[in-house]
DNA sequence: TCCTAAGCGAGACGGTACGTCTTGTCTTCCA
DNA sequence: TGGAAGACAAGACGTACCGTCTCGCTTAGGA
């Protein structure tokens, strides 16, 4: 971690890895904007003209950090997504691709972090950010791969990423602040279920009698 | 509480009138964080001082303004859900009850208000206040008078509620941000269509092969 | 002094007093340079805020409260010299018009003060705007006179007030730091003394044979 | 204190050179108190940690600057007053000794340094420096000198002294922030005419009549 | 000719003070 | 009594300097 950059400013990288520190915790303590910058500092001790050498702002300083977070979001999302057997498997129904729990275990990673910041004391900017982002995710990765398939989609899908991507705020907030009786692979395959039958009508695909067969996952 | 504006001055509910407009102008031109005490008493043409006599807060002026808006949400949403008609219609399949379009009509008639609190420069706690009204209401009015009528859940109904007050959170500011290229009535058949077959297996529901009909909102 | 103008606001008043107090205390005892605003308004237990509220800088409350010194100085010395009995005794020799202490007795009352704000650690500004007063004084009140007396100055007026003011602000310095062995009076009439041959042979008159009567402020 | 810089780098006198340079150029641009160690070392095209590597201070770059100013001042000075000549002439009535001028040639040599540092944006530290310096100067050489022949004082020697050095930056103010419209010659020529009756009385001596002739530097 | 200590550039850092901006309290007056 | 006006305490803001420090580069001057 330290051997292969070490030649430059240590310093720097460590002023605000601290400086990022002292940030989660006194979000997770007190809700960002009863943050000042001086309550940063002191916590990260380390000077409060030092912060403004590296941030301009409290919230330049919460943006980059959550960027952290989303980017670390962002990468596991797409590691998983990102090959043709999905596709491939989209379009024959093997839906067990979609059992896919990253979402929920970076949450856990992270649980203090998205607790705070998506709750009424967090930032809104934070929750739009996560939720344009998952909306995007489904889009490209799920909605994209489908119609390229040839079906017409009977809902516009933008509308549909929307929706699945703010379920998924709701479910996660209420997952939080419930105590998480859940795993992320429960929520996962819960979350699945519950929408899994719109989102494929939405899409234009048929699908198999989900009456008979309790879990629409696994369709005979 | 009621004593003290019972009957006395006009003047006082005058004042607080040009208060919550002047916060609700301010809110759409650059957002709640970016509001002093003073832009919105010199918008109100009021004193600073005349401010401190009514609200404590610009919060307080901010969740008693939100809270006549959410007020509003919810007396047209009891008006509709409000009755054992609904309850009966609910296990008959009669799903063109559910096509109620009243809150996509309320979010039209507060626009901007909407969309700004909505957005990344919003409020969080409204956006969660929302949320959880949202999902409050679809537990009490739709899940409960289903669970009444015996049939075991398959998902949390809590999760349930919040996976489906999240995606109308998603909806909406998709819909308000992209344009409004929809009128509040397809809004509510559409993301009816899309919540409905996940929604009502949740609940234990048998569904209607929905491959025969597409529009799951007039079965067969 | 208060009971004229003690309608609109008392405590603006008292506030600037109790700042000037603050400087002048400050500035005797550390000299203006090191002093800092929170000084001042830990000193005159107010709020940093409010000394903004009526001084932009510490220069500017430096600035009035040496105007209020520097405008009693003006005040004296015009009180003293604004007679026509002046420019009568002028020119018949009575001397004696001159030995005039208002000066130095104002020295004298605010003598810390002028102490340090004259030394090297004071107020360059200050020192100036002292020394360019006295000049222009000696030269209205007295260098005039002489000229419309009709006799041709054989220096410059100007010059011959600039050293007169340049010699007395001298002449103080010494006798503040040196202990002030010397009455006002005394100084007074040493300083006279000391200038009237030069300056009275400058300006073109004839001085009576000052080697037959050491003192020349009480001419034969 | 001396051992360091003895030989060694040319380097090192090349920087200290161009921040002086800087200084001074600043100085007379803007004044001392509104230049930063950065605008010094930005002018001297030097890093401001190398600044410290000299210099303490500003201050302390100022002080040593002035001295260099101060130190040809004195060593002119010296140069023309450093004799037995002197005492002789002074006692035998050859005032054209006193026709010195170096004291103003020196400082129109240095014309904008002066001005700037002796007005009300200058230093107060340099104005009592070269008072205390001239009236120093005063005493030792001049006044010294005639106690030493055996003549009492009228007035005490240490406050004709300041007088004179007070009246001398009093009369070079005047002089630089006029235009310089009189040479150094003549400046040196009137503050003598003027200064010359009431020294030579203050200091015990006989004055030759000065009503005969105008002009004390060459008595009858 | 090398090599070694110096001068120096670059810039992170802890500090202190600045002048500005809000906030919430208070007091005084007016209608 | 409701409101206007505005002084005030409190405290965070972002900026500007200060003086210290560490790290490498370069560049003489002595070996």
């Amino acid at each position: 971690m330290n051997h292969d950059d070490e030649k430059p400013d240590r310093r720097k990288r460590r002023t605000r890895a601290l400086l990022r520190q002292a940030l989660m915790a006194l979000i997770v303590e007190k809700g960002f904007d009863a943050i000042s910058v001086q309550d940063i500092t002191d916590r990260a001790d380390v000077s409060r003209a030092t912060f403004y050498l590296h941030y301009a702002d409290k919230e330049e300083l919460l943006t980059r950090s959550m960027r952290e977070v989303y980017d670390e979001l962002v990468e596991t999302a797409e590691k998983q997504l990102d090959d043709e057997v999905f596709a491939a498997a989209l379009l024959h129904g093997d839906h067990s691709t979609f059992y896919d729990a990253t979402d929920f275990q970076h949450v856990v990673e992270h649980e203090e972090f998205y607790r705070v910041l998506l709750s009424e004391k967090g930032v809104a900017a934070f929750t739009v950010m996560v939720r344009d982002y998952l909306a995007k995710l489904v889009q490209e990765q799920v909605c994209l791969p489908v119609s390229a398939g040839g079906t017409a989609a009977r809902l516009p899908p933008e509308m549909v990423a929307h929706a699945v991507a703010g379920a998924e705020i709701g479910v996660i907030s209420w997952w939080l602040n419930q105590g998480r009786h859940h795993t992320p692979e429960d929520m996962a395959k819960m979350f699945y279920q519950l929408n899994a039958f719109g989102f494929w009508w939405a899409m234009g695909l048929d699908i198999p009698a989900p009456t008979a067969n309790p879990d629409p996952g696994a369709p005979g």
